[in-house]
Order: structure tokens, then C-alpha cells, then sequence
DNA sequence: TATGAATGAGACTTCATTCAT
DNA sequence: AATGAATGAAGTCTCATTCAT
């Protein structure tokens, strides 16, 4: 990794915890750099601007996490694929947990183009659901699907929110869900 | 109502409009007392501070609505109260999608005490459908309340971002869930 | 005057000294407002940005000077209209000094608006000279054109650049600079 | 020439074209050593500064057409000397088309210095010409010399302001400027 | 009460310059 | 000699808030 790759890496891991600590707009680009032990200069080496530095962050987990998805189902063809997705984000969301923040609070409000990566994020969790609950379970295939991403906000909720709640715990709740809501298919 | 409440009346509902257009952190209060017809210093006649101003909307409308939930329950005992709450949360939010869309994607990252408020919004409805659950339906009831708080979630989200939902798609859909969750309760 | 209006005029007459003194790259807005006995919060309250302030000044200036110089000859139909025109020049360069400066040095650079606004002048003067010539005097009107705006052009820059030349001293040397090129017309 | 002078002159080729396209004050160093295929590093191996570097451009270019001169008016003693001044300098702004462009614009607003070494050059064209037509012609030789340093000036502008412009066309303005001028003397 | 001009702390960003490699 | 990452001083502009009228 060349000099100025791994000053980024450490502008960008300060900038994950900033970000994640106060927020994007409480968050001062001195803030940043101070906490990574860089100039404010260097911060303008690296990022365009406080925005562009914001957007990195948050593009490529989402596009990391998206992949992960696909490959999942992948691998995982004709299984039990909607219990598989949701405990891959238990354990997904707690490793991105402050970017997951970040993410959940502040993308909507602070660019257009943010608000429609955090829509295409729940409106691609659904739909790999809904799919699922289509080829497998004809009734409320719909409702389900609604009923899962819901779930799977409240689970991220959950997992931002509150230090230390057990993989299992949310394993275990993951599976219960799933026999209530597809009696049928589990 | 004297001059001034008028005013404050006036200068809140411009308030409400911008901050659901903008989002806290990119309204300014010029915007908001050029909106209204008013000058910068009327605003801090009204309000100490934009936080205050922000703070008042999201209370008020907070407190009225655990209010009337509360109400709901009361005058509805032993009825089908989950699917009460619903619809009357269906219907809420309609009345309030300006401040909603506010409550529910900046109240978190404002201020420390408007986090709570959120929180406290999110709990008290887990909590109202856990306990009518845990009367009715012994089984799964902590994961039933929480995929029904997550279907709030997501039906606020679904009023705000779409337009002209109607209303008897979303209490259909409220139905159908209650079957799907409450097998033996409905 | 209203209250802005006289703010406004005292952070203009400010600007431009400040400009004529140290150029407009190496003015700040903070040596305009200082000077002026305000803050910089006031400079914005009254131009959207420096640049649009020295904007302001030069194409008031601007304007004003080429109004002039129309009403000049209008009122002055069939007299010698080149030698009133270098006359009036000679006296509104001095009212204007530290504008023109600015206007000389530095609209050039600062923008493409200001370079536009800086060759229409030039331009401007050319064709009424070369006009009222080709009326008078057919022979090398073009030329002539071309040596009195050149004129002109080296009378402004001693005016700016040497103090206290005595009118009378320059309007003599226009009376020769006449005689001199149009010795049939004199 | 060594390593090192190569570089210097590929940067200060580079430099005048950029500080022509931008002007003085826009131009960065980094636009300059980018054009010229180098580091920022570079630029400070070659030069103390970004204005060490204008200045040399500046001077060098400066001296060199006052020598030009000088040889010009010895090797033409007692011939039309005004003229041949004017056809040189014709020519020469030509060649140096690009830093002329800075000269006539920027050197009066980036230094004290270079202020004076473009007061310097315009004193001296009046001087020299001054000097030759009272030699040769008593009637109004300051007026005529004022003119003549006016004229030339335009005759800059226009060559660097208007693309391709004919050397002819402007040696037929010349002589024809001449003839207006200097009726005697030629 | 209403006004809106004035304030000024503080944010973002730029860019000439340095220096270790 | 060449590099380019790092620096940090300095400048522009924003906007919540104050206060005299």
C-alpha cells in the first residue's frame, strides 16, 4: 500500500468514527483528521470535500454488503434463504456497526444521492425476501416480505443501539420469526 | 388566541413545512420566518433558539399522539386493540407526515434528548402490542411485538415516501398481518 | 437613506480604496470591513461575495461614466466633440481615480464578465472618436481613431499614477494632441 | 545544457502558458509543474517561487527586447527610427504574444517590483521616441512621443486581444501613423 | 411585539511551500 | 535531481443569535 493509500485508510477510519460519534453534521473535518493525527491539509489530498469523504464511506460498505448478499444466495441455492440473509446481516451490521449508523441516521438527510442508496438498500432486501416467499409460499407473500424488512430494521436498530447483545440471542429470534411468519416453509 | 400565539401558530407551521423539506440540519431560520412573513427577530420572540423551535414541533405531536393512543386503548378494552393501534397509526401519520418524516430520520441525530423522544416513541409502541400480546397469545409474543413495531416502521416510511397511499390498502394489509402474526387471536 | 443603504455605501467607498490600494486579489473582505468600521458578517449582508461587490463598483462607475459622456455629446451636436469628450475624460478620471485603478488593472484579470465590460469600454471610446472623424475628416479616420484612444489610455494611467497633474496642464496637451492629428479640423 | 536546465525551461515554458491563460493570480503552481510534466517538488528545485518564477519570466523577456532595441537604434543611426522601432516591436510582441499578455496585465498588481519594471518599459518607449523626434522635429515632441507610447500600447492589446492579425496591416497602420504624426520627418 | 441590521464565532477549503525519501 | 505527501496559515462565506429602534 503506497504512502498516501494508507493515509487514507487512516482519514477514513478516523472518519468512520467520527461520523458514527457525533454524526455527519456535527462532524468537523478537523475533527477527523485530528483524531487520525493528520494536517487539515492532507484531509483535501485524500477527499474532494467533507460530502465526497462521506460517500465513500457509505458506497463502498453498501456495495461490499450487497455482494455479500448475492453471493450468499448464491452459494445457497434451494436452501433456507431468507434465514440465511438475515443472520448473515446480524453478523454483518455488527462488524459495520458505525458505519451502519451513520447510515441508517444520516443518509437520508444529508444528500439526494445518499437517500437513494439507503432506499435501494431496503427495496433490495425486500425483494430478494419477497422473491423467496414468492417461489415457496404462495399466501401474503407480500405482507411477509414487509413484515422481514422490518424486522431487519429494527434487528440493525437494535444491534446500533444496544452494546453487546448476544449473536445467538438474535439467532435465535431470527429462527422464531421465521416459524411464525412461514409456518409452512420451515 | 392573543397576537403573539398567532404568530407562534404561524411561524410553527412554516417551521413544520421547512424542516420536513429541508431537514434540520439545512433549514436555516431565515428560511423559515421568510416563509411565514415574518423577521429573523420575531422567530426569537417565539422560540429561544432553532433547537427549541425544532423540539417544541416534535413534542407536541409526540405527546398528542401517545395521547391519543392511549385514549384508544382505554375507550377499547378487551377488544382487538394491535389492530386498533395500527389503523390508528395508519391514519396518524397521514395528519402528520410533514413532522414524521422529520421525527423519524433527524430527531435521532439533533440532539441527545430528541434521540430519547425517538427511542421512547419506538419502546411505547413495542410495548403496547407486547402486552396485549403477552394477554392474548403466550407464544412468540416478544417476537411478535417486535416484528410488529418493525411493520410501523416501515408503514411510517411507506406514507411518507409514496404519495396518495390510500388508506384502506394500508388497513387490508394491517389485516392481513394480524392473520399472518395472531393466527389464533383474530 | 435606509440604515442598509448607508452600510452599504460606507463598506462601498471602503472597497474601493482598499482595491485601489492593494489590487483586488490581495484585498480580503476583512481589510474592506475593518475599514469600514464593521464586521464581516455586515459585507455579506450587502454583496453576495467580493467579487460581486467589485462587480458593483466598476460597472456603476462604468456606467455612469458612459452616460455621460453620450449626454455630453448630445448637448454638443456639431462643435468639437472629439476635444470635449478627452476634455470631460480628463476631469472624470480624476473624480474616479481610485476606480479606475482598479478598473484598469484588474478587471482584466479578475473575470470574464469584468475583461467583457473592460474592452466595451475601450471599444466605446474608439467608435465615437472614429465616428465624429469620419464625419469631419476623411482621410486616416481609422488611424486617428487608433491614436486618440491610445491617448486616452496614457492619459488615464499618468492621471492615476503621477499626483496632482494640473487640469489645465493635460487639457492644453489635448489641444495640441488635436491640432496635431486633426489639423485640418481645428 | 544540463539535466537540470532542461527542467527549468520545460517549467518556464509551461509557466507562460498557463499564467497567459490565467492570469497570475489563478494560476497554481501545481497547474504549471502538471502542464510541464513534473512534481511540485520540481518547481522548487528551479525556483525560490511562484513569483521568483513570474519575475524571471518577466525580466528576462523585458531585457531581452530592450536590448533588442538598443541594437536596433545603433545599427539604424539617423534613420527613420520611429518606425523601425514601431515594426519591431510589431514583430516582437508576436513572438512573445503569451507573456506580454501577463506583462501588460498582471505585473502592475502582483509586485512592487514588477510594477517598476513596467514603468520602466513604458518611460523607456516614450523616451526613446522623445528623444528622435526632437532631434528631428521641434513642434510638439512630447505630445507626439505621448501619443507614439499610446499607440503602441493599443497596438499590444490589439495583437494579443485579436487573433492573426497581419504583420502587413499593422506596418501599413504604422507608416500611415507615421505620416500623421510626423509630416515633416518623413 | 415586530423589525432587520449587525454581529462574530466557526466552518470549509485552497494552495504555496517544505522535506524525507 | 526528482518526487509527492504533508503541512498549516490564511481566506471566504454562513448563519444562529442579539439588540436598538
Amino acid at each position: 500500500m503506497s504512502q498516501s493509500e494508507s493515509t487514507k485508510n487512516k482519514i477514513l477510519q478516523s472518519a468512520v468514527k467520527i461520523f458514527a460519534e457525533k454524526g455527519y453534521w456535527k462532524t468537523k473535518v478537523s475533527d477527523i483528521v485530528t483524531n487520525a493525527g493528520f494536517s487539515q491539509g492532507s484531509f483535501y489530498n485524500c477527499f474532494s470535500s467533507k460530502e465526497d469523504c462521506f460517500k465513500e464511506i457509505l458506497l463502498s460498505t453498501h456495495n461490499e454488503t450487497i455482494q455479500n448478499i448475492e453471493a450468499l444466495l448464491q452459494s445457497n441455492k434451494g436452501k433456507d434463504n431468507v434465514s440465511s440473509l438475515l443472520k448473515y446481516l446480524n453478523r454483518r451490521f455488527r462488524e459495520i456497526k458505525d458505519i451502519a449508523k451513520v447510515f441508517i441516521y444520516e443518509a437520508v438527510t444529508s444528500s439526494h444521492e445518499l437517500r437513494k442508496i439507503y432506499q435501494s438498500f431496503k427495496t433490495k432486501n425486500f425483494e430478494i425476501v419477497y422473491m423467496i416467499l414468492k417461489e415457496t409460499d404462495a399466501e401474503y407473500a407480500y405482507e411477509k416480505a414487509f413484515l422481514i424488512s422490518g424486522f431487519i430494521k429494527n434487528m440493525v436498530e437494535t444491534l446500533i443501539i444496544e452494546e453487546n447483545v448476544p449473536v445467538e440471542k438474535i439467532d435465535l429470534m431470527i429462527e422464531n420469526i421465521i416459524k411464525i411468519i412461514c409456518k409452512e416453509s420451515v
